[in-house]
DNA sequence: CGGCCGATTATCT
DNA sequence: GATAATCGGCCGG
């Protein structure tokens, strides 16, 4: 288990979108280690991007956008999720990658108590708030470092995933973003005809 | 299958 | 007072 560097998420969120592909994200939970493999990320490039939390300016909600590069940036939407990103880029420039989907790696049954009705069905962890479920990461997870495997959130280097096995795709649900940002394809995630890393989203 | 729609509340304006 | 980086159930074909 090799956790990433903060050094690996100083750069364009972009560029580690793309790389998270295949990390392992690992949680913690009453001394079990519930952990999956990364099969889909959206990059969110800064306040010039207006799909991005911070296009509007720094606010409570993304301040930890703001800071440092490697912490967890943990928000809560549509009344009931609870969204996971990797902040991105040096501090003072918000940037992030949401998880959007995991395949299941240590902990199965741990995961699948957290989700009793879906646990085992296809793509039952290919969603941005189903894996917070599983994994259950609520807001008191908010500016952990990532990069501490002490911590009871973090990201660990996984099989690198070669870029041919790799689709881009415009991002999901920026329904009032304006173009050209709803369309950019800042959404990246592992080929569906790939045998180990399948993503139920990638058909 | 695929598309539509209601749930539910922290955070922002 | 309005909005939301979603999910899952229900409906029709």
């Amino acid at each position: 288990m090799i956790p990433l560097e903060h050094s690996f998420f100083n750069r364009p969120a972009t560029e580690v979108a793309r790389e998270l592909l295949g990390a392992q994200l690992t949680r913690v939970l009453d001394g079990h280690h519930l952990s999956g493999i990364i099969t889909e990320a959206e990059a969110y490039l800064g306040e010039e991007d207006l799909g991005c939390h911070a296009h509007a300016g720094k606010t409570r909600r993304n301040a930890v956008m703001y800071g440092p590069p490697g912490f967890a940036y943990i928000y809560f939407t549509y009344g009931m999720h609870w969204m996971l990103n990797a902040v991105t880029g040096a501090e003072g420039s918000p940037a992030a990658v949401l998880i959007r989907a995991i395949q299941p790696l240590a902990g199965v049954e741990w995961l699948a108590a957290n989700r009793p009705r879906l646990a085992g069905k296809p793509g039952w962890l290919d969603g941005p708030a189903k894996l917070t479920q599983a994994l259950a990461i609520d807001g008191d997870l908010n500016g952990f470092d990532l990069c501490d495997p002490g911590c009871d959130l973090f990201l660990a280097a996984g099989d690198a995933i070669a870029p041919e096995r790799i689709q881009a795709t415009p991002r999901i649900g920026l329904y009032s973003v304006p173009e050209p940002w709803k369309s950019i394809p800042w959404r990246f995630l592992v080929t569906a005809d790939d045998p180990l890393l399948y993503n139920e989203n990638s058909k």
